[in-house]
DNA sequence: AATTTTTGCTATAACGTTTTCGTAAAACGT
DNA sequence: ACGTTTTACGAAAACGTTATAGCAAAAATT
């Protein structure tokens, strides 16, 4: 017995399928005891309205996509989940994509979305900063609502949810620093990216707040490859001219960071004090616990999709300027 | 500059809507000239078809559901990477709901998707045992294939992937007991289910295999609450009669397991010998590291999807009674 | 009482596809 | 040459909604 539709709904109510349609509708048109009826047989049958019909009339549905670089992260997990509470609750439904740091990718999932099939979007952009034409590309022909958040398109006139990189990456750096370390060091990606950009000016700056000549070798640069990282690592640490301090920007930088210092027997923070960007809900339990400069996830993911939701639904997709920036949160444990 | 559509493309070409639609369709009643002719236009104006249309006439879509109880969990984060690697290439889309051990949510998603906005189901159930009816009522009604994995309903005849729970956890507990422990603890949940009746049949089991009378005091039950298992895992691990092993069948109460050792400075493995099933990437970092027996969560993803994929494209829903088993993987560390 | 306005409904045309059926012309068989 | 099949296309009817326009009857206004 599949889903009854509108057609027999009107047959048994002995009206037309316009009035079945304007009373779901809660139309003034209709009379409300017509609507009473309606509604009610309506729920008798477990009447579902077709959504390809209806979206295919309206021509827009209740859709949003979310393109991301990674789900198995923390940070990732948390803001969809932020994003979720809020499209669940308006009764949208959510798709999901993810780029894994590939830029083709992101680019054919963005084309694969210009066939009409959602609402809107929100993004995390992988990383490297040249390939943004797309996104305007995009918005050019679709004109959908797009919100970004966290990693976002600095050079792109969007609406964009981020966090106080800058600010709060300065704060940590000075932990790092009154704490002892005397050369710190900042764990950039090959591919530039804006947040990071911003986290690593608030590094700099930090440095040369303090008196402290920020060099090549306060830098240095791990790949996707997490392998190479790990030697690249090892070996720096096992130099003579080693860091005594680290600000890793990306969960699995800090991760690596305490996987060489437990190989090489280094002492944390004693050899090496550790602030690292994350999420982990288990950063305190690490050996030692981990300092964490975490960002509010599940709110920024809520706060993009409240965002997107508005502009879908008062059709205000004028690339609105809205940035909204929350604040980070710098938890110093064991670590420092 | 909005999409094109089919009949634009008809009639730039001088030829019928119809013609089109069976030339991109690779119709074999279109000779290939005019295949060529309308691909090269169609390509050339971006053409896209539109879903909703073609989802309304063909009465189904590309479109599949995912239902997990939660994100923010490196399990499910990683299945969803599974699901997700399959959909994407054979270029379905992928709706996310989740559920939060909520069953009355669980339920309003079912129901929700009764509008035929999806193609198929990928689901792994909250917890409670009693509330299988929905998922039967939902298939009654629907009739589109659905797929299970890991928290799967054990009363209900669905194709399911899930790992081998009782065995890993047999094992795992001979680990714990070889390792020294007389005193093994299982964790169970309030809320029954069936996969973690597996592993504790499997704990159950591997205590008499060696010796141990299985009673109350080898099992104790935590809740939802993570603030309330705290205080009572701290009661138990500071009251005389305390454990001396633990298997904790859930990832999150691996983690309470150590903030209360931490907090009561018990020493683990020496007062107290660890197993937690989880897919924790730092479980080699904490403090010990944490002896854990993983689930293969991506290939179970990778599986669910195939299969589900498999029957929407074969039609065969008919509850085909498919149950495909992965290994789990015990990794020995310090916590044992 | 004659008029305008409002109320409550219906008929019908979209929305953009796919599919079924029909049919000329071309190809084939005898 | 004639009938039959095949090839390549078109016309039109779906799919299940929503939106526009129209229209009686009822209510309100003059």
């Amino acid at each position: 017995m599949k889903g009854i539709n509108m057609i027999q709904l009107a047959k048994e109510l002995g009206l037309s399928v316009s009035t079945v349609s304007k009373a779901l509708g809660d139309s003034h048109e209709i009379s409300s005891s017509t609507k009473k009826r309606v509604m009610e047989l309506a729920k008798k049958y477990n009447y579902k309205p077709n959504p390809f019909a209806s979206n295919l009339r309206k021509k827009k549905g209740k859709q949003i996509a979310v393109i991301i670089p990674d789900i198995v992260n923390n940070f990732f997990a948390l803001a969809v989940d932020g994003i979720e509470s809020v499209t669940m609750a308006k009764h949208y439904d959510t798709f999901i994509y993810l780029t894994h740091e590939n830029l083709e990718r992101e680019k054919s999932v963005l084309e694969h979305l210009e066939n009409g099939l959602i609402s809107g979007l929100i993004i995390s952009v992988c990383t490297g900063r040249e390939g943004y034409g797309h996104f305007q590309q995009f918005y050019e022909s679709a004109r959908l609502p797009m919100v970004f958040f966290d990693r976002v398109p600095d050079l792109l006139q969007f609406p964009k949810v981020i966090s106080n990189n800058y600010e709060s990456t300065f704060e940590s750096t000075e932990r790092l620093i009154k704490a002892g370390s005397k050369r710190p060091l900042f764990i950039q990606t090959e591919e530039p990216l804006y947040t990071l950009m911003e986290r690593r000016r608030g590094f700099q700056d930090a440095l040369v707040a303090n008196g402290i000549s920020f060099t090549d070798e306060s830098l240095i640069t791990c790949t996707e490859n997490m392998e190479d990282n790990y030697l690249l690592l090892k070996k720096l640490f096992s130099s003579r001219k080693r860091p005594d301090g680290i600000f890793a920007p990306i969960e699995k930088f800090a991760i690596t960071v305490y996987q060489v210092c437990r190989d090489l027997k280094l002492n944390i923070p004693k050899d090496l004090k550790v602030i690292g960007m994350t999420n982990l809900r288990t950063a305190a339990l690490l050996n030692p616990s981990l300092s964490t400069l975490s960002q509010p996830a599940f709110d920024m993911g809520r706060e993009a999709a409240t965002l997107l939701l508005k502009m879908i639904e008062k059709k205000s997709y004028a690339a609105a300027n809205d940035i909204i920036v929350l604040a980070n949160e710098l938890t110093i444990r064991d670590s420092v």
